[in-house]
DNA sequence: GCCGTTTTCGGCCCGACTGTTTTCAGTCG
């Protein structure tokens, strides 16, 4: 079945040919769909019988009649019209690192060369030396990145932003030991807590850039300075990672954080704003002719626009500019509004101690009630349990406002064994991949509260995971959010919440210190629009799990 | 190719950095 990220893909192709073919503004046109398409909830599919192919931004008649032959027949004949104008190998010459549109046109249309093979061979033989434009050192670095796209065929791909975190985190602090710094802030799809990140943007404000340029460069974890000027250096670090830093004067902070935020489709959008009102917003400022109106906060910035501050997880150009304007931006779920947390899971061979060391954890966050995963099925469908000694522990706990609910969680199939566990709570269904749809559960005794880890990032898995959430409003369950491969992607957070289906956010208050798992989670609900109301583990007020949980039962 | 209470035609973000230049083009984000 065609997918939405498949059409995408099949737009931004269209794109790099349109690109090399020298089309100006089409290109963009293209990829600017092909970005809409892939934040899209929805099947293109139900869009397209619904008729609304033209209500997604960037999509207009000529591109919705596109999407429509590509659902119809798999393929688009305009696509397949412009792969016969141009060689393969020339896209793949425009791919590469360093290398644009125009170059690859120029290799192609004056030198015929075709690929980034016979890019490689002319190298070899000096034919580029004597082409106007190319001295020694482009050449060279054509060959750096022929050598790099042989070396990871595809480009390096977007990291997992749980990945990111921890190598985000320890840059930060490394260059706040290191350097006299007065602000820094991750900006980029990092801040909007995107699933994956391209790169990281990092800004700074510093009276000496050259210092902290050579302290950021001096770190064990890069492996190569790819540039530096004045403001800004870009570093590769050893896992693969490009980091940008910039240094910015404290004047313009705001802007630039603003600025490189993004998403460039977002700050598109303010740009036209900024137009309309005789304005000009760039990343030092907005400005009114040579005046500076804003820059020193993000909010200045917005406001000179006549528009509330927008917390980065919308910033998405989804219609968040519109509310705004119109005053309507949600009050977003913020970590001190969780109140206890319904899937801690403590290690199977967990000690009492271990018990009491997650509960005085919850108590120091002054949660109000933990739920503690006490038994269940493994992955390998074995039942496994909490040691006796364990179990006992928390018989006989829930004094001193903290309330600790006892809950199993099923195998794939919905299925619970029989364990030793005293009246649990309540179930925590656990899909797993090879299950297609909720299966027989115990709910009839054990009502489930929660869908867990539910993996919902990739196309083979959208119908099952939306059979999940319809499955999770019919048992009033909650759906979990969280960083993690096998765990349901923020896209899929707004699918829940459009079905009106609460979210629960994982706390980490069984792993370390420095775990990324709550501030992912909670950007994930966030960037799903989700209010403290929409969380289940988030108080306070008549919604608060606590009261749904003890009146459930 | 898209888009619009300035426009249904004529715009389309803009600045940093690099290399090859003698004033700028290309790429990137």
């Amino acid at each position: 079945m065609p997918s939405n990220a498949e059409a995408a893909e099949l737009f931004r192709n269209i794109a790099d040919l349109l690109d090399v073919l020298g089309e100006r503004f089409k290109p963009e046109a293209y990829r600017r769909a092909a970005r809409s398409i892939e934040t899209l909830t929805e099947d293109l599919e139900r869009v397209s019988a619904r008729g609304e192919l033209g209500t997604i931004p960037g999509v207009g008649e000529a591109i919705a009649e596109k999407i429509r032959e590509y659902l119809q027949t798999g393929t688009i004949p305009y696509y397949e019209r412009l792969k016969k104008e141009v060689p393969p190998g020339v896209v793949e010459i425009l791919r590469l690192q360093g290398l644009g549109p125009k170059t690859a046109r120029r290799f192609w249309v004056e030198l015929g060369i075709e690929g980034p093979g016979e890019l490689a061979d002319a190298i070899a033989a000096g034919r580029l030396d004597s082409v106007k434009g190319f001295g020694p050192r482009k050449i060279e670095l054509i060959r750096e990145a022929l050598a790099a796209a042989r070396a990871a065929p595809g480009g390096a791909a977007r990291m997992p932003i749980d990945q990111a975190y921890p190598v985000a985190e320890r840059i930060v602090r490394a260059l706040r030991e290191r350097s006299r710094l007065d602000r820094v802030e991750i900006a980029g799809s990092f801040r909007r807590r995107r699933e994956t990140v391209g790169d990281l943007d990092i800004l700074v404000t510093s009276e000496e850039p050259e210092k902290v340029f050579d302290t950021f460069s001096a770190l064990p974890e890069v492996a190569e300075v790819r540039l530096r000027g004045g403001t800004k250096e870009t570093c590769i670090l050893s896992n693969g990672l490009q980091v940008d830093l910039r240094v910015v004067e404290p004047g313009a902070f705001g802007a630039a954080l603003q600025y490189f935020t993004g998403s460039k489709d977002h700050n598109v959008q303010l740009r036209t704003i900024a137009r309309d009102r005789g304005l000009k917003v760039n990343e030092y400022g907005v400005f009114r002719d040579e005046e500076r109106v804003a820059g020193r906060t993000e909010e200045d910035v917005y406001a000179s626009l006549g528009l509330a501050w927008i917390p980065p997880e919308l910033r998405e150009n989804r219609g968040e500019i519109e509310a705004a304007a119109h005053g309507t931006t949600p009050l977003l779920v913020g970590e001190s509004d969780l109140v206890g947390d319904l899937h801690v899971h403590p290690p199977e061979s967990a000690t009492a101690s271990d018990i009491d060391r997650l509960l005085s954890e919850a108590q120091r966050r002054n949660y109000a009630y933990v739920g503690l995963v006490v038994g269940g099925l493994r992955g390998d469908d074995r039942a496994w349990s909490l040691a006796p000694s364990a179990l006992a522990r928390l018989d006989g706990l829930g004094a001193k406002g903290l309330r600790v609910f006892r809950c199993l969680e099923t195998g794939p199939d919905g299925s619970l064994p029989s364990l030793p566990v005293r009246s649990p709570d309540y179930a925590i269904a656990r899909p797993t991949r090879r299950s297609g749809a909720p299966g027989a559960s115990r709910s009839d005794e054990i009502p489930v509260r929660l869908i867990a880890h539910l993996s919902g990032g990739n196309a083979e898995s959208a119908e099952s995971a939306r059979r999940w959430v319809d499955f999770a409003r019919a048992a009033s369950a909650a759906v979990e959010v969280g960083p993690g491969p096998e765990r349901f992607d923020s896209n899929w957070a707004r699918v829940a919440r459009e079905a009106k289906v609460r979210l629960a956010i994982p706390t980490g208050l069984d792993a370390g210190p420095g775990d990324p798992c709550l501030p992912i989670a909670l950007g994930f609900a966030r960037r799903a629009g989700a209010q403290a109301a929409d969380v289940v583990n988030a108080g306070p007020g008549p919604t608060s799990p606590r009261r749904r949980l003890t009146s459930g039962r």
